[in-house]
DNA sequence: AGCACGCCGACT
DNA sequence: GTCGGCGTGCTC
C-alpha cells in the first residue's frame, strides 16, 4: 500500500478525478484516506486529499508526494462516501465537495515565487535584478509581474539560474501560545535554586514560582499580570531548568459569555405525544424522517433539546441546523444553556479562524452537539444519534455555489449512514416537506397548539390602497399607528418589520425615474450608505453617488435607502418618545452588533424594534404584544414559483413573534393585496389550507413537489454564442427525456446579464428521468472544456431554489 | 486552473 | 528570417 490516489486542488472537468502518487518512505502507515497532502502536479505544487490507498497503479512512472498536509485525517471513511454522493448528487467536481465540507481555513492558499538556484552566485544574474536575491531572498510572483520582469526570469530560470517556487500554505495558522513549564521535579528544583547565583533575583523569584505551581504557565501571563521579567524566564530556559513550548489553543468566540444554565422543561401533552417517536427512533439505532410541524411558540426547542439529551446519555452526537439570520444568540444560548462546553456553534458571525477552532472541537470528540448553518451539516461527528434542522423551510438551506447541495438532501443521506433519525421542525413546512409526510414518507408529528395553551395572536389585514384613498399618505396604517399608540402607553413592545427584498437601497432620479444600473450587468445598483457609493451585488462593480441625474441633469436625486431607514425617521416624527431599534445591514454589519441591539430591546431599553428579515425567526420576547408588518406583498411578485410560499412563510413567522408568553399579541399586516391567497390565509394562520391551494397550483404549472426541476445555465460574453449554446443544449435534452418532462427554453435569465456575460437558461421539468443526470453530465463534458476566459460557463443546478 | 507545445502574422 | 498571438492538450 505504497500509493496514495489523491484528488487534486483544480476545479476542472479533465482534473475531476484520481491521480495516484507514490508514498514517500518515510510517511508509509502514516498518509492514509482523507488526509491533505501537497504534490507535484505538472510544474506546480497543488493541495490534494488522499481518497484510497493502493499497491500498483496503471501509471508506471508515478512522482512522490510531497508532504502531507495533516497529522489526522480531516475527513473520516463517512465523509469521504458523502464526497463521492454529494458530487453525484449536484455534478460538482470532487475537489469542490470535500472543500465544501472543511472550514475555509482548510482551504490552501497558493505562492509562486522565485529564487536563485543552487550553487548559482549572484553575480551570474544581470546587474539590474541583483537586489531582488540579495542575502538569499526571493521575489513573489506577482510582484515580478508588477516589475515587469518575467522575461528576465524566464530567460535565466532557462539557463538554470533562478527556480520558480511552487508553495503550499494553510491559509492559517493554529493559534499559538507559548507556555512556560518546569523540566524538573520539585526536589530538584529546589536543589537547583540553591545553585543560583545571588545576583540573580529575578531568576530565584521566578523558580521558587514554579516550586509552587509546576504547572505549566503562560509565558504571556508570566509577564503581564505576574511580573516576572522575560530575561529571568530566559535564564532559567538556558540553565536548563524551564521548558519552552507553543501549545495550540482555541479562540473561543463565548468565552467571556456565562450560559445560564438550564433543566429539561416539563413537557405538555402534546410534546410528549411527539417526542415519543423520536426517542425510540434513538434507541432503536433507527433512520427515520420526522416532520415536526409545530406553531410558533409550540415548543419545538424543548423537544429538539430533551432529544439531544437522550442521544448524548447514549454516547452518541447530534447535530443542529439552524438558518444563517436566525442563528440568534437566543438559540445559541439555550443550547449553551443546556448543554454547557459540550456545544460547538458554526456559523457565519465568526472568523474564519473561529469557525476553524470549533470545527477542531468536534474533531477532536471534546464536544457532543453542533449547531450552525447550513455547511454545519458536515460536521466531523462519527457517531451521530441525531440530525435536526429548524426552520426546515428557509431557503438558505440549499447553496447557491458549487456544490449546490441542499442541507436537508444531505442531513438524510448522512441520517440513512448513521441510523438515526432527522427531524425537520417548522411551522411553516416547505410544500416539499409537507407533501412527503403525506405521502408517509416523513412521519409526520404535530404541536397544533401553543405552549400554555396560549392563544395565536390576533391579524389583521389592512388594505393600504383604502388607507390611501382616504388620504392616509404616510407608511403606517390609522389602524396600526393607534395599536403602536396603545402599546406605548402600556410600555408595551412593538415588532415593526420590513420586507423589503426585491428592490433594496437603489437612487432614482425623481425627475425622470432614471435609475442607476451597473455598466456589466442588468441589474440596478445598490447604494451604500458606509462609503457613500453605488455597488454592484453580482460584479462588484463601483462607483460614487451622483450629485446630478446621469440622465436628465436634475438634481432631484432620491435615495431609496434601507427602507427601515426612512421608516426610523418618520417614527421620530411621528411618535418622538419612542425608543426604536433598528436592526438592519447597516446596523448590525459589524461583529457583535446584532446581538447588542437585541439586548438592548430585551432588556426593555427601547420599545419599537425595526428591522427586516433578520428579525423573522427565532425572537423570543416575552413583552412583545404587537407586529406590524410595513408591506407584505413587496416580495410576492418576484419571478419565482415560491414566492406565495415564502410570503405565506414570513408573515406566519413575523406574527408568531407576538404574544408568546402572558400578554396577548396582535398583528397588523400591510398590504396592496389583501385578497392573495398568501396573505389572506397568513392572516387566518391556516397552513392547511394554504398548503392546499398551492399544491393546486404547483400541480397545474408543473412545479416541485410534483415535479423535480434541473437548471442549465449558459453564458458567455456573446449575446448570440449564449443563446445558440442554449439551444443545442435545451434540443439536446429534449430529444433525450420521457413525453412525460417538460423542457423550457432557450430564455434569458432573469438576470440576464452578469460581468458582460449574457446568461441564458434551460430549465427541466420532470418527474422520473433516470438518465437525466447522465445526459446532464455530457452536456457539461461536452461544453465545460469549452471554458476559456471570455467563453463559454455552463452549469447545472439541480433543485433549484433561486431560478437566476 | 496553469503551463507547455505548436502553428500562423508583423517586426528588428 | 524571428517574436509572439492564443488554440489544444496534459498534469499521476
Amino acid at each position: 500500500m505504497n500509493i496514495a490516489s489523491v484528488i487534486v486542488d483544480v476545479p476542472a472537468k479533465q482534473t475531476d478525478k484520481p491521480f495516484d502518487y507514490r508514498i514517500p518512505e518515510g510517511w508509509l502507515g502514516t498518509i492514509v484516506p482523507g488526509m491533505r497532502v501537497v504534490v507535484p502536479f505538472g510544474p506546480r505544487r497543488v493541495q490534494g486529499f488522499v481518497v484510497a490507498l493502493k499497491d500498483h497503479s496503471e501509471f508506471n512512472k508515478l512522482r512522490e508526494i510531497h508532504e502531507p498536509m495533516d497529522l489526522v485525517p480531516v475527513l473520516n471513511k463517512e465523509l469521504l462516501e458523502l464526497g463521492n454522493w454529494l458530487t453525484d448528487h449536484t455534478l460538482s467536481f470532487k475537489i469542490s465537495a470535500f472543500q465544501a465540507m472543511l472550514p475555509a481555513a482548510l482551504k490552501a492558499k497558493y505562492n509562486k515565487k522565485v529564487k536563485l538556484a543552487q550553487g548559482v552566485s549572484i553575480e551570474e544574474l544581470p546587474e539590474g535584478i541583483h537586489h531582488y536575491f540579495e542575502g538569499g531572498q526571493s521575489i513573489g510572483w506577482e510582484d515580478a509581474v508588477k516589475g515587469g520582469l518575467v522575461p528576465v526570469l524566464q530567460k535565466e530560470a532557462a539557463a538554470g539560474n533562478v527556480e520558480v517556487l511552487y508553495e503550499v500554505r494553510e491559509r492559517l495558522g493554529k493559534k499559538q501560545i507559548k507556555f512556560v513549564f518546569p523540566l524538573l521535579s520539585q526536589d530538584e528544583l529546589r536543589l537547583a535554586l540553591e545553585e543560583i547565583s545571588p545576583r540573580a533575583a529575578r531568576q530565584k523569584d521566578l523558580l521558587e514560582y514554579f516550586i509552587e505551581h509546576p504547572d505549566p504557565a503562560e509565558a504571556r501571563k508570566l509577564v503581564g499580570d505576574s511580573g516576572f521579567s522575560p530575561s529571568a524566564i530566559k535564564g532559567l530556559v538556558d540553565k536548563g531548568l524551564l521548558g519552552e513550548k507553543e501549545l495550540e489553543v482555541y479562540r473561543d468566540p463565548y468565552e467571556d459569555r456565562e450560559f445560564p444554565k438550564t433543566e429539561p422543561l416539563k413537557l405538555t401533552f402534546d410534546q410528549h405525544t411527539a417526542i415519543a417517536p423520536i426517542l425510540s427512533s434513538i434507541e432503536e439505532n433507527r433512520h427515520e424522517v420526522f416532520l415536526l410541524y409545530g406553531v410558533t411558540g409550540s415548543g419545538k426547542t424543548e423537544i429538539y433539546l430533551q432529544s439531544i439529551q437522550e442521544v448524548i446519555e447514549e454516547g452518541k452526537e447530534a447535530i443542529v441546523l439552524v438558518p444563517e439570520i436566525s442563528l440568534t444568540p437566543q438559540m445559541v444560548e439555550r443550547f449553551k444553556g443546556r448543554f454547557g462546553a459540550k456545544v460547538a456553534v458554526l456559523h457565519s458571525g465568526l472568523s474564519a479562524g473561529e469557525k476553524y477552532d470549533e470545527w477542531r472541537k468536534i474533531q477532536r470528540r471534546e464536544v457532543k452537539v453542533a449547531v450552525g448553518a447550513r455547511s454545519a451539516i458536515f460536521a466531523p461527528f462519527e457517531n451521530l444519534g441525531i440530525i435536526i434542522i429548524d426552520e426546515e423551510h428557509e431557503t438558505s438551506y440549499k447553496q447557491e455555489e458549487m456544490p449546490r447541495y441542499h442541507a436537508r438532501d444531505v442531513a438524510i443521506e448522512r441520517g440513512r449512514k448513521h441510523k438515526c433519525p432527522v427531524i425537520l421542525g417548522s411551522a411553516t413546512p416547505s410544500l416539499e416537506s409537507f407533501a412527503r409526510a403525506q405521502k408517509g414518507v416523513y412521519s409526520l408529528l404535530k404541536l397544533p397548539d401553543r405552549m400554555n395553551n396560549q392563544p395565536m395572536p390576533e391579524v389583521e389585514i389592512v388594505d393600504m390602497r383604502e388607507e390611501l384613498r382616504s388620504g392616509n399618505r404616510s407608511m403606517f396604517s390609522r389602524k396600526l399607528f393607534e395599536k403602536m399608540e396603545d402599546r406605548l402607553e402600556k410600555k408595551e413592545q412593538i415588532v415593526l418589520f420590513l420586507n423589503k427584498r426585491g428592490h433594496s437601497s437603489f437612487v432614482m432620479c425623481r425627475d425622470c425615474g432614471y435609475v442607476m444600473g451597473c455598466p456589466h450587468c442588468d441589474i440596478s445598483l445598490t447604494y451604500h450608505r458606509r462609503n457613500e457609493q453605488m455597488k454592484c451585488h453580482y460584479c462588484g462593480y463601483e462607483s460614487r453617488v451622483p450629485l446630478q441625474c446621469p440622465e436628465c441633469l436634475s438634481e432631484h436625486i432620491r435615495y431609496f435607502g434601507t427602507g427601515t431607514q426612512k421608516v426610523e425617521e418618520e417614527l421620530g416624527k411621528l411618535l418622538p418618545h419612542a425608543r426604536v431599534v433598528r436592526m438592519d445591514m447597516d446596523t448590525t454589519g459589524r461583529k457583535g452588533s446584532h446581538e447588542r441591539l437585541l439586548k438592548e430591546f430585551s432588556e426593555g431599553r427601547a420599545d419599537i424594534l425595526l428591522g427586516t428579515q433578520m428579525i423573522a425567526k427565532g425572537l423570543d420576547f416575552p413583552n412583545i404584544t404587537l407586529v406590524g408588518v410595513l408591506s407584505a406583498d413587496t416580495m410576492l411578485h418576484l419571478p419565482d414559483f415560491r414566492s406565495s410560499e415564502k410570503t405565506f412563510q414570513l408573515l406566519t413567522q413575523v406574527s408568531g413573534r407576538a404574544g408568546r408568553h402572558e400578554l396577548l399579541g396582535e398583528v397588523v399586516i400591510q398590504t396592496y393585496t389583501p385578497e392573495h391567497y398568501s396573505i389572506e390565509l397568513a392572516g387566518s394562520q391556516n397552513y392547511d389550507l394554504f398548503y392546499q391551494r398551492e399544491m393546486m397550483n404547483r400541480k397545474v404549472h408543473k412545479y416541485p413537489p410534483f415535479f423535480y426541476l434541473a437548471m442549465v445555465t449558459v453564458s458567455h460574453g456573446e449575446l448570440m454564442k449564449a443563446v445558440s449554446v442554449t439551444e443545442q443544449i435545451t434540443a439536446f435534452l429534449r430529444a433525450r427525456v420521457s413525453e412525460e418532462a417538460v423542457v423550457l427554453g432557450p430564455v434569458a435569465s432573469p438576470i440576464p446579464r452578469i460581468n458582460d456575460r449574457y446568461r441564458y437558461q434551460c430549465l427541466v421539468k420532470y418527474k422520473r428521468e433516470p438518465a437525466l443526470g447522465e445526459n446532464l453530465k455530457q452536456v457539461l463534458d461536452r461544453y465545460q472544456k469549452e471554458d476559456g476566459s471570455g467563453g463559454l460557463q455552463v452549469s447545472v443546478d439541480l433543485n433549484p431554489y433561486l431560478l437566476m
